[in-house]
DNA sequence: CTAAAAACAGGACGATCACCCTGTTTTGGA
DNA sequence: TCCAAAACAGGGTGATCGTCCTGTTTTTAG
């Protein structure tokens, strides 16, 4: 591919300055990289080396084993972009539903101009490894679970504010994750991410709740429409 | 693993009765169990000759390469799949609506007495093959496409059957297949079928449509209740 | 300054893996 | 009946992969 990616520039010859942090962030990047492009077992690390410029004792002492990357890969990187692209989103939002419309169309315009989808990162990972290796399997349904209740809490959070009404936050939030997970999916294997406009569509007409909520409402007004049973 | 799979009974030595089809046959189904238990890079075609008492010969006869013996897989086994899971049952149920979630219900029961969750036939080969290899994607892509089709020439019939109010119909597809496929994946990491049934339930409060809505069974006796279309 | 530990280099090794090749047996049509 | 093609057997091969091992260089602690 791409001849020389990095390598240091160390002017001349000789000489070698050892920073273990910034090498293992080079090669947590490139294996973030290759492991949504091209999948954890179809990434060989003789790829990475190359691809991080790094030799086989570096990487070796870093992560004795090829599992021990991806696991680092997951804590670190997936956990992050997670964080990052949806769980401060939301939390940042003036409410769960504007949140989780602003992820949506941030995410969707970026992949529009971008050109390709390469999925969600957890998604991708958890879909090749988490039936087949319980740790793996541990670690990304950790994730997952930040991630719901990091939506869950918003709707708590509106509804004691006085907004969001009937709204079962921990439904709201599976379905959320869901319609994201699985759209993505679509728009990965038909690149094209005008899907996740549609979920996004179909989503917010989601019980509007009987409380506020602008043009789309009315109606909702029967005797008893819905217990408290929950 | 499990020692003789197969291997015929042929009761003494000699003699062969050659079976085209039902070496064919075997060959798919151990195929289809081993890419949806580890994944396509995972499965060797040692494992797969192996379980399938097969000897290389045979299997290079029917699929010269092991991408020829995927796209059969995805082909003839994940979207018969599809087709009886999803695609069937929602056509031969009374409305749109009571077919999904006839189809949420019996998966989620299924998966809670099987005791572990293995994930959408689908959505594992969609992820780890679609954005890696052109030809994997359209084949994964075509049937994410009839899946979605389904759903939405069932809703439309609804609607010329007169309930159903102004449901987008596309749109109610895309939600109803991204939902689910999100569904499994949170399932499958977190290895309980649960959340599908939370998905489920914040499914059905997408938008109750402006007409009709209520206990979810009675009505449909109206005028004209189902075309002779079929 | 010195010694030990950490960081890095680079090659070797055994184990697969997917594919191919050369035979042998079975089958169906002429 | 005969023969060509299909169906199947089974071993071989080159490539590749993950891991490990032996050194060398740099950093750090005392």
């Amino acid at each position: 591919m791409s001849a020389e990616v990095a390598k240091r520039p160390g002017s001349m010859r000789k000489k070698r300055t050892n920073d273990p942090q910034g090498m293992r962030c080079r090669v947590l990047d490139v294996a973030e990289d290759c492991f949504q492009a091209r999948g954890y077992h179809a990434s060989s690390l003789g790829d990475l080396m190359a691809a991080a410029g790094v030799t086989g004792g570096a990487l070796h002492h870093h992560f004795p084993t090829k599992k021990a990357l991806a696991l680092a890969v997951i804590e670190e990187r997936v956990a992050a972009a997670v964080r990052q692209t949806w769980i401060e989103p939301v939390r940042a939002a003036p409410s769960a539903r504007e949140g989780v419309r602003a992820v949506f169309e941030t995410l969707a315009a970026a992949l529009e101009q971008q050109g390709y989808v390469r999925g969600c990162p957890l998604n991708n990972l958890a879909h090749e490894l988490s039936f087949a290796d319980p740790d793996f399997r541990i670690a990304l349904a950790d994730i997952f679970a930040g991630w719901r209740r990091a939506i869950a809490d918003k709707v708590r959070a509106d509804q004691e504010a006085g907004g969001e009404g009937g709204t079962d936050p921990d439904r709201f939030a599976a379905l959320t994750v869901a319609a994201y997970s699985g759209a993505m999916s679509m728009a990965k294997t038909a690149q094209d991410a005008g899907v996740l406009r549609e979920c996004l569509a179909g989503l917010e007409r989601v019980e509007p709740s009987p409380s506020q909520n602008g043009p789309p409402a009315r109606r909702r007004r029967r005797v008893l429409r819905q217990q408290p049973i929950r």
